[in-house]
DNA sequence: GCCCTTATTTTTGCATACAGAACTTGCTTG
DNA sequence: CAAGCAAGTTCTGTATGCAAAAATAAGGGC
């Protein structure tokens, strides 16, 4: 078991690789819709094309790229039926996570979410906007890591990695914002109550007013922002 | 549109070898925990090592074959808290998936989904056991369809494929085959009621006592037939 | 006789090379 | 002038070759 910290085993290059490509999709450093090139992206990561490749097909069977048979890949664009059908898996798959979350959390877990959610408290007080992202994302990671189920959190990070692209550049309005806290404020309550149902409700409404907000957002101004290429 | 049928453009060949590959891990042809040799392998697909590397690294990602690095590919070995917490996700995947097929199912839908259940009795009757199989996984492949999600079929498709291989020769006792029975008796009726709530909870318990049994299988006894590699 | 060390073989990982399909461009033709 | 065709180019898909790491086998020391 030391060897494995010993050894020092630098993944794998066309892991590397991989872990570059979803940053570049996530960050839409690679715009939806657009055409991965092979040569080119080589030569951008200083690799062959056989790792590529290889990290590509992992992309693909993520979901996160698409395979066009003899014509190669091309980053997956989401339109409006897409991104309502994954908003449905992933806010059952967060409300399972709060249901699981809400009968095993420990005191040690409920406690560091609590803090998690003051600072949060602060940020939206605050109105910043990125540590308030930030923490956002760090609670309900907390919630999935409480559920201590390793499938349903690489599910559910699996199938929201192909949100992220969009979420990225979410700019919520003042009422909904105020909205988004007050569900926060009941999440972190029926944690503390250890209550799976209340949980269930509140992550379901959570979930699907953010489906609102990206689906509101997608429609009307920036649709894709660097969607140039097709 | 009709380009794509005159084309007949046959699957490149690394989608050809993942098929293959998917179909020998979930028929034990491969054993879980097995290694993957990849001259081996690529002597008995009669392909070269790229492509068949191609379609490790998606069984990789799709969560049927563990990536060990420089040291190649194994087929996964579920313990019995992984099969626990896979079930889980596949249980309300499948929860969810009957909510969504209870609000849109269609009238010409639920007619073939009744049928199949009729023919799923006459199965149960004779005790035809494949016969009982296939249409299970039929009506569940129906139900599924009905919810209209293509998102949470993949979802589904891809973290019940890992359970493939297990379920494929689970046998229930006489109770419990009985009681499955039942429960696809309220499914029909909660499906023809279009009620969510109900297919929900059927489904669960469904879910809950098909993995009852499949723990109690990997228990005692057949606790892995061609595990001879590891 | 057993264990540790070392040489050999096998296997994975990556790069390169080549064949075929798709795209581009310029030309020709109606 | 537009549309269709053809040659050239680029790109993907697959095979092969090579280097490094791991597994295996052989040899020596205790």
């Amino acid at each position: 078991m030391p060897a494995d910290i010993l050894s020092i085993p630098r993944p794998s290059l066309h892991e590397q690789v991989a872990q570059r490509l979803r940053q570049m999709l996530v960050e839409n450093q690679i715009a939806p819709g657009a055409k991965l090139n092979e040569r080119e992206l080589a030569e951008v990561l200083e690799v062959s094309r056989t790792p590529l490749r290889e990290a590509i097909k992992m992309l693909a069977a993520e979901g996160l790229v698409e395979l066009l048979p003899n014509r190669g890949a091309i980053a997956v664009e989401l339109d409006e039926a897409d991104v309502l059908n994954t908003f449905e898996v992933i806010a059952g798959l967060e409300a399972l996570s709060g249901e699981l979350a809400a009968r095993r959390i420990t005191d040690a877990e409920l406690a560091e979410i609590r803090a998690m959610h003051f600072e949060m408290l602060a940020a939206y007080t605050r109105r910043d906007l990125p540590a308030y992202y930030s923490l956002n994302a760090r609670i309900h990671g907390a919630i999935n890591a409480a559920a201590k189920n390793p499938v349903l959190t690489a599910t559910y990070n699996q199938v929201n990695a192909r949100l992220q692209a969009l979420r990225f550049r979410s700019n919520q309005d003042e009422a909904k914002w105020k909205h988004a806290m007050a569900e926060h404020d009941r999440m972190v309550d029926a944690l503390g109550k250890r209550d799976p149902a209340a949980m269930r409700q509140v992550l379901l409404q959570h979930l699907g007013n953010k489906r609102d907000v990206v689906v509101e957002q997608l429609r009307h101004g920036s649709t894709q922002l660097a969607g140039a290429a097709r």
